[in-house]
RNA sequence: CGGGGCGUUGCCUAGUGGCUAAGGCGCUUGCUUUGGGAGCAAGAAAUCGGAGGUUCGAGUCCUCUCGCCCCGACCA
């Protein structure tokens, strides 16, 4: 916990006749977004490639405060850090199945003598290798190791600067218990963790249930920064506090019960959509069903075959798909549209589809709302046709599940309120991962009673460049950046306006034996150009020296989060009154650090 | 992987098949200026992403290719 100010991190003095990088005065083309834009023209980062960044020496600096912020919460909580390496044997991939099931995303290569080696894009496995040799009894539980390390993801569209990127460097952290009750309260300890880091960072974020992925477990939950640049979807009620993802928001359906009718089949030329239909018909779209045709590809985790198999999805005419429940619900590694042919080969028809009639060798996945509702007008299989009063269970059968994809407007799975949605960014991540690795790979323990048990994991990340990244986005104005203290390059920005340079240098010399990280501004540049850069960079305290406040003994200070607002402070008491501005910013945010707890 | 866009000096841009590729920012030198991106002057810096082609002549047209960005698919 920080008591007042955060020690300086080393070499916290900087001129900036001695910066390495330079500021822009306009955006290199491709920022989209502000943050990205002013980390860009700031000179906190480059770009290399497409998803791969280089920090320069302001943008580091930020990086290791909020690393510096996460290591001490996962002390706080237990965690030992260690190191893994990036390159992987690939055996161990193997192991766990996930050499196969995971596609392109996964950098391999061979070494020399052409073992496949992979670039670890997360590090299950290999904690999970170490753990099995560590962690054989019971009396060695629990255990909490952490690791700030590069990832690499080879994602197919990197986007948005430092928010969805290729390489990146995450603080990723393993549970092993020996019960249940152990990996919860581990769980629970990152959860309040998580939201320490953030709040010390004083980036606002929500906590959102969420679908765990390629990571294989059961609990899990998202840390989002709510924007609108956000690729993510969540949904929350405004009045119970329900939160998820909406690639597992749950919401509740009505349903229409009514006595079943006899199936006919009807003329509708031109209705290829839900849309057309209702209206050729002059129905509600709440009496249709809608399919959706995805080829799903299965991985057998053990040999890495690979199966390809049709699924179609069921949803009553007024709701979407949610495709992350569907591919869930069939247990496909992967879901790609289903293209015509595939379709027809089924014995389908696209536009007109519905599992009436389909080949039996077809995933058919039918939305519990679509099984509660009856006398729907469904697909005929045939062009310009559509049956009505179809029944599910009467006239065909399926696995029924929920996939309908939740959305603003729904009422809420727990208290019936209007939902709403908004977009987020994943800012960090905890899962109950469960056996899933120590299981396939080995990781036993025994326990008390002499049995041998599997290892309970589970698994915690934060993404350290995409934290910076929202950083950015959320403490912006026209003129640049103001990260707040916490992860602000330097805490003091000194713009010298005078001419007499020792004046000036003593200054900077004075803020530096208080311990103070000064950004000394000692270029023979015009006062403009050091006040645009002052704003650009956004290092929260800002002292002006300059020749008529010198006179009368005293030099400005600003806040950046307030340029309009000067105080005057007294040279003869500058260090330790600095000193105590810095301290107060620290406590500021200190001061809204709340305790959440999972409930 | 599909759709779209863009590659011209360190950055942002202009450039109608035709002379030595233009401007702003930045950079160098000198003088002036010094409380919100200053002024004057003189400079350096581009084989126009790459390869091939069409043409008397290509930054400009065609083909291929590489890279980056955006939308989608995808993804933590």
């Amino acid at each position: 916990m920080p008591r007042g100010g955060t020690p300086p991190i080393r070499s916290f003095l900087m001129r900036m006749s001695n910066v390495f990088s330079r500021t822009l005065r306009e955006a290199p083309s491709g920022a989209e977004s502000a943050g990205y834009g002013f980390l860009l023209r700031a000179g906190f980062i480059q770009q290399l490639g497409a998803g791969i960044f280089s920090l320069l020496p302001l943008g580091l600096r930020s990086v290791r405060k909020i690393e510096r912020i996460i290591r001490e919460e996962m002390d706080g909580i237990g965690g030992q850090e260690l190191q893994m390496p990036v390159v992987n044997p690939a055996d161990i991939w193997k192991e766990t199945g996930r050499y196969y099931s995971i596609d392109k995303e996964m950098g391999r290569f061979q070494d020399r003598v052409g073992r496949d080696m992979v670039l670890a894009m997360t590090h299950e496995e290999c904690v999970t290798d170490i753990a099995r040799f560590e962690l054989d009894s019971y009396k060695r539980l629990p255990q909490l190791v952490y690791q700030l390390q590069t990832k690499w993801r080879d994602d197919p569209r990197p986007r948005a600067g430092l928010i969805r990127v290729r390489e990146f460097t995450m603080k990723d952290s393993y549970s092993f218990d020996r019960d249940l009750a152990g990996l919860e309260k581990q769980y629970r300890a990152h959860y309040s963790a998580y939201f320490r880091i953030f709040d010390r960072c004083a980036l606002p974020t929500i906590a959102v249930g969420s679908d765990s992925g390629m990571m294989g477990g059961k609990v899990a939950h998202e840390y989002m920064y709510l924007s609108s640049i956000g690729e993510d979807t969540i949904i929350t009620c405004p009045a119970c506090g329900y939160t998820a993802n909406r690639q597992v928001a749950t919401f509740t359906k009505t349903s229409y019960p009514e006595e079943l009718l006899k199936t006919e089949a009807v003329h509708t030329p031109a209705c290829p959509t839900i849309e057309d239909l209702a209206n050729f018909l002059g129905i509600p779209k709440r009496k249709t069903a809608k399919a959706l045709f995805m080829m799903g590809t299965f991985v057998d985790s053990t040999t890495g075959e690979e199966r390809q198999r049709l699924i179609l999805g069921v949803v009553r005419g007024d709701m979407e798909i949610e495709e992350n429940k569907l591919q869930n619900v069939a247990k496909a590694n992967a879901l790609r549209p289903a293209h015509v042919d595939e379709i027809r080969l089924a014995g389908m028809e696209p536009g007109f589809g519905s599992p009436i009639g389909c080949d039996p060798s077809v995933l058919v996945i039918v939305d519990d709302s679509v099984a509660k509702s009856n006398n729907l007008v469904a697909g005929a299989n045939k062009v310009d046709y559509h049956l009505i009063n179809t029944n599910f269970g009467r006239d065909y059968t399926g696995t029924v599940a929920d996939i309908a994809s939740a959305a603003a407007g729904h009422a809420c799975p727990q208290c019936q309120t209007a939902l709403e949605q908004s977009k987020g960014i994943e800012v960090g991540n905890i899962f109950q991962l469960g056996t899933r690795y120590s299981e396939s790979m080995g990781c036993f323990f025994q326990d008390e009673d002499g049995t041998r048990k599997p290892v309970i994991m589970g698994s915690y990340g934060i993404g350290v460049g995409r934290l910076l990244a929202c950083l950015a986005e959320h403490y912006n104005d026209e003129s640049g950046l103001k990260l707040p203290i916490t992860s602000a390059p330097y805490q003091v920005h000194l713009v010298s306006l005078v001419k007499d340079q020792e004046i000036a240098d003593g200054i900077y010399e004075e803020l530096q034996a208080e311990g103070i990280e000064v950004l000394y501004d000692d270029r023979k540049e015009s006062a403009g150009v050091k006040f645009a850069d002052a704003d650009l960079i956004g290092i929260p305290i800002r002292i002006t020296l300059g020749n008529r406040s010198l006179k009368e003994g005293s030099v400005e200070v600003k806040l950046r989060s307030n340029l309009q607002e000067t105080n005057a402070l007294p040279l003869a008491s500058l260090g330790s009154q600095v000193k105590e501005l810095v301290t107060s910013l620290h406590k500021e945010i200190s001061a809204r650090i709340s305790h959440r707890e999972l409930a």
